[in-house]
Formats: structure tokens, C-alpha cells, sequence
DNA sequence: ATACGTTGCTGATACGAAACAGCAAGGAGC
DNA sequence: GCTCCTTGCTGTTTCGTATCAGCAACGTAT
């Protein structure tokens, strides 16, 4: 094999020589400040003249040391970034971030040299911050670790989270979805229907997502002169016995925290011979993949996915160009309403 | 909103003052260069110390303008990356790079910022080279611009092309899957499951791969003694009377260099009440997911790709930590051969 | 006592681009 | 003849890291 030896670029040095005048000539003229250096039109041609019969380029190493500025945007998941599919939560959010980078002209670069036994990432490892080659981060998921959130802001690193995440002690910039506006909505659609009596399956989980969803509902219930009735049981406590009462009790629709209630609403239906959505409605308040029967998906609230990523590195930018402007780091995403899959009038 | 300063990232001078040794001290500690510099493991625990509780990471513009090495890995794909879901043929490969390169313990940076209006990537914009904030880059995919790996090569940037290439005028690295020893073995195979009559249905792209398979298959014929009979035809060309034609000739086998062809085979012998693969055995030859029915899907020939992601990236570093010593930068991966889904002992 | 070797560092410099201060030459105004 | 301004640059420093030459202190050999 032949050995291969890196030609060595032309500097700005090389160029000046060529064109009779300084280094610093060369670096007003290619940065276009002739103006602001006052070249004379005649010396700028002959720079360029220059710069062109020796094919410079500006070696973007040596222009990011002095501007403090690699265009460089960190993406730190949570999990491993490939092989993420597109039916994972998080692809989209990726496309979304990628997209804008690309709009943005900068390049992401993956951190996976963070990566610790178990498979899950974590910020520091040994107290150090790989995030630092990047100029800053868009982060992704939920870290076991939310101390590590708090330290990184503590230390100035900027970056964005992509999911509202309040972390006690620091003030971090994120950009979420608005699930408290778009479950409060669909309450109101619900009710829009004929639906007097909206039963919410809430989750265990007590992160921000879930509380939000969880006042969206009340405050839906709340406004639509409805009785909120929110459960939070387990999937195996749903019985028939409860699915009877809670029918009983004049409840047409149903929203579910997680796909899998869901499930379990849409089989205690077909139990008692009631069918989806002509007789109870059914709506998912995150966003999946799955239906009630096969060719019918979930009428579901839309996290604005594409969106979301897409805020998250434009904040991020916006963060990095200009530090000192205030600015709503804070970004609330409008949810798209759920289509009319599994959701219908209510039944008389 | 507060306004957020950016804490200068801690440098070589700051941790080197916390130690209370010099920057020299600093950099060959964390560059490994301890013995060399006869550093006592007393001071080199010192220096760790002050560079984990500053969370030092090194400038990779800085380390790069003098040194040309930033442990990043860059990934240039001729497509959007992210919306590459895991069934599209890039996505193993992508596995592959991102799991070597955290066990080279390189991170990963995507070229999104070349991207031209077409949605293209290409690897010149401006005439400039981006690729250079890497240290060396893995290419994906099939690029509209062949000249462009010529110059890329020229340049002496370092570069291995997952899939093989060859570009005239330029020796590139790449690593691809030995697709002619796969097709010979898989014809040998057919040979000893009593098949004496093999039908090779070539495509009408004659890129490298291509050419590869009809070795593999004319070198299988060779071989077992069989008579090779290639057909280059459109699919629609493959008409009933042509697969009459072809049966009575003794063909029990075909080799479908493309899915459609293999489809078109399955939809020809249903029409003549022939079974696949009990009556006639087809294969693939570029990995795909679809079958003859629902529930069986093509025998194929595998491309390793996750091994030939890693193998890229693991050639790609060995060039860059040991750039002048001789080495076979064209590497071939063999192909798993296919399982017996739709290729069965010859009818009699 | 002198020469020499080893250990454990430090200081200086270079990499390429950008920013800033400043200086020489020439002309205008008094 | 002197000051002051403008034009057209140049010289120098800076960014953070890597490398190399070298130096002081100490030990060992002669």
C-alpha cells in the first residue's frame, strides 16, 4: 500500500507572500472587512488573485480557536443514538434537531464516548464533561442522574433539553410539549361530542409530563362543567367489575396515560359486546404506534416531535450567537389534536 | 430570563495551575506521554486530580491546529442520516461505525452542514472541506460525485468508504462484503442440494457489486460444473413464455440480483402451480425483507453490515494513529449465507 | 573534587487566523 | 513651517495545545 502523505494546506502566510502585502492583509480580505481595514480595491483583487492560484481555504481549526466557535452541536441521549428506529420516541425529535442543524449550518456531533457499562450515558464520567468539544448540547430523555442537569448549568455549559424538566436549584432551558393545553382541548372536543363523563387512566409516574396532562384534564373538566373522575390504577386492576361501575356511572370516554390502559379499556369493551368507537370513545395521550384492532391506530394527542428538536437547536443557537440578550429559554409546543380514530359522538 | 455567562471552559493553563505543575506537565499527562516525559505517578495523579475536578477536556481546535488529531469520527452519509430507519439499508452499518468508535473511544460527528438544496450531500461546498474537524471520516453511500473521493484522496484526507469502490486514479480504503466468494458458495450450495441448472438474473447497474455477484456465480458454475446461464432482462421482460422456456432448459434455481425479480419469479410460478421452494428454489442476493408470501421471506445473501461498520471505523483509526506503516486498506467481509427459506433440495 | 548521568520537570515556540493598536506617507488647513 | 487628518497598510498578540530543548538538583563513579 502506497504511503500516503497530507499535503500541507496553504495559509494565509503563503498567500501574503504571493501578493506582496501581510498576513493580516489577507485575513481583512478573505473575511470581506476590506472595507473596515481600507484596502484599496487594486490590493484586494490582488489578494484574491492570490488566494485563488493557491486554492487557500481557511483551516477551520485555527478560525475556531480564535472565535471560540467549532459550529459544533452536541446530541446526548440517553440511550444509544442509532440504533434508535424510527418507531422509537425519540427518532423524530433527532430528525427534527438534525434538520435544523443542517438549516443552521452547524454539525452534531454524538456523544458515545460517554457511554458507561450499563449502556446507559451519563454527562460526567470521572467528572468529565465530554459535552465541552461542543459548542453546546441538545439533550434527549431522561437521565437517571438530574444532579448531573443542575451541575452543567451551574457551570455555564449551554445546552437545551428537549421535554419540559424542572430541576431543583438551577434554571435549564428546555422545550416541551404543551401537554397540559393539548389535554385540556381534548377534553373540551370530548365534551363537544355529547360526552358528559370523561374518565382519566393517570399513570404512577409522577414526572412533569404526567402532572401536566393530569391538570389539563381538570382543567378541561373544570371549564366544560364536566366531573372530572380521574383513576390511577393498574393495568390488571381494570376489571370487568370496575369497567361495569365506571359504565354505570355514565362514563362514554376514556383517556388513557399509557397505551397499554388503553388495551386493556379496548378488551374489557369487546368483553360486554361494546364496540370502539361507536359506543365508548378512546383517546391516548402519548403518542404510539398501536389500535384496538389491527388497521385502526389510537386517536392520540401529537407531540410535536420535529418541532421540538427543531426549537431545541434553534434556542440553542440563539443561546450561542447572542449570550447576553434576554430570551424565553423555556419553549412550550403546541400538541396536535388527536384524530376521530378511536374517538366519537357519544352514544345517546 | 437570567442572563447566562459561558464559564470559559477550563484549559491546560488552569488545570496545571490547580496542580501546581506547568502546562507542558499537563499535556503529557492527559496525552498518555507520562512515561516518556518521566512524570512520576505521585504528579501524574496530581494533575488527574485537578483535571477531573475542573472538568478539562481538551479544545479540539486548538489540539488539532497543532496536531491534526481530535479523536472525532466523522460520518458522512450521501443521504439524511436520522430519518434512516433501521429496516433502510444504511442503518446496520450506522450501528456498527457508533459501536466501534465508542470502543475506540472516538466520538462521532455528522456531516449535516454540506448539505446542497437538492437534499444531496456532497463533500465539497465553496470548495471547502468540512470533513476537517475530523480526523478522518467513514463514508456511506453512493455519491453522485466520484471526482470528489479522487480529490478527497488527493488531498491525502484520510477516509474509508464502507461498500467497495473503486475510483480511477485514486486508491481508496474501503471495506466491503465479498459478495463474489458469497455468490460462488451459494451456487456451490444450490450444487449440493442437487440443483444442475441455475439461473443468474443480473440487473442492468454495473457498479462494483454487481459485477462481483456474476464472478461469484460464473466462478460457482465453473466450479461445480454446472452451465452458467446469466440473464440480464427486465423484469417485465420476464414473461410466462420465457419462464416456460427456462424450466424446460432444467432450471429448478434462480439467483435474483434484485428483490422484483425474485417476486416476479414467485408470481410466475403460482401461475403455473409451482411451489417455492418445493419445486423451484429462489434466492436473493441483496438483503432484503420481503418474501414470496406473507411469513417467509426471501433466503438471502447476508451483508455483514454491522461488522463492516465496525471494521471501517477500526481501519479508519489504525491509519490515523499509524499513518506511514504498510497496511491493507481494502478490506472484503464475507457474506452470511442464506438460511433455507425459500431454497430447498432440488425437485426431481 | 570533578565529571557524568538521571530524574523531574519548565520555558519557549509553533500551529493559522483574527483583532487591535499604531505608524509612515501624503494632503489640508492655519 | 507646523499641526492634524486620512489612507493604507504592518506588527504583534492571542486563542489552547503539543513538542522540544534544556536546566536544576541530586546521585554515582572515578
Amino acid at each position: 500500500m502506497p504511503i500516503k502523505h497530507r499535503r500541507q494546506a496553504p495559509t494565509q502566510s503563503d498567500v501574503a507572500r504571493l501578493a506582496g502585502v501581510s498576513q493580516a492583509t489577507v485575513s481583512a480580505v478573505v473575511n470581506g472587512r476590506a472595507e473596515g481595514h481600507r484596502i484599496p480595491a487594486d490590493t484586494e483583487r490582488r489578494v484574491r488573485e492570490a488566494v485563488r492560484e493557491l486554492g487557500y481555504v481557511a483551516n477551520p481549526a485555527a478560525r475556531s480557536l480564535k472565535s471560540k466557535r467549532n459550529r459544533l452541536i452536541g446530541v446526548h441521549t440517553f440511550e444509544s443514538v442509532f440504533p434508535i428506529s424510527s418507531r422509537d420516541f425519540y427518532h423524530e425529535f433527532l430528525i427534527g434537531v438534525e434538520e435544523q442543524a443542517v438549516a443552521e449550518g452547524h454539525d452534531l456531533v454524538l456523544f458515545t464516548s460517554t457511554e458507561d457499562p450499563d449502556g446507559k450515558r451519563q454527562l460526567y464520567r470521572d467528572g468529565i464533561n465530554r459535552l465541552n468539544v461542543a459548542d453546546g448540547s441538545v439533550l434527549l430523555g431522561v437521565t437517571h442522574k438530574p444532579s448531573d442537569l443542575a451541575r452543567l448549568a451551574a457551570e455555564g455549559y449551554p445546552f437545551v433539553h428537549v421535554g419540559r424538566r424542572d430541576v431543583p436549584g438551577a434554571e435549564i432551558a428546555w422545550v416541551g410539549a404543551d401537554y397540559r393545553s393539548g389535554t385540556e382541548a381534548l377534553v373540551a372536543s370530548l365534551a363537544g361530542l355529547g360526552h358528559r363523563r370523561v374518565a382519566y387512566l393517570g399513570t404512577s409516574h409522577r414526572m412533569e409530563a404526567q402532572i401536566d396532562r393530569e391538570d389539563g384534564y381538570l382543567a378541561g373538566c373544570a371549564s366544560m362543567g364536566i366531573p372530572p373522575m380521574p383513576v390511577f390504577m393498574k393495568v390488571q386492576d381494570l376489571t370487568p367489575e370496575w369497567f361495569d361501575v365506571t359504565l354505570a356511572g355514565g362514563v362514554t370516554a376514556f383517556l388513557a396515560g399509557a397505551e397499554a390502559q388503553a388495551d386493556r379499556i379496548a378488551e374489557l369493551a369487546r368483553a360486554r359486546g361494546l364496540a370502539v368507537p361507536s359506543d365508548v370513545s378512546v383517546a391516548v395521550l402519548v403518542g404510539t404506534v398501536g389500535g384496538p384492532e389491527v388497521g385502526r391506530s389510537w386517536s392520540a394527542l401529537g407531540i410535536p416531535r420535529n418541532d421540538m428538536g427543531r426549537a431545541a437547536v434553534r434556542l440553542l443557537v440563539e443561546m450561542l450567537t447572542e449570550p447576553d440578550i434576554a430570551r424565553d429559554d423555556q419553549v412550550l409546543l403546541p400538541c396536535t389534536q388527536p384524530d376521530h380514530s378511536t374517538i366519537a359522538e357519544a352514544a345517546r
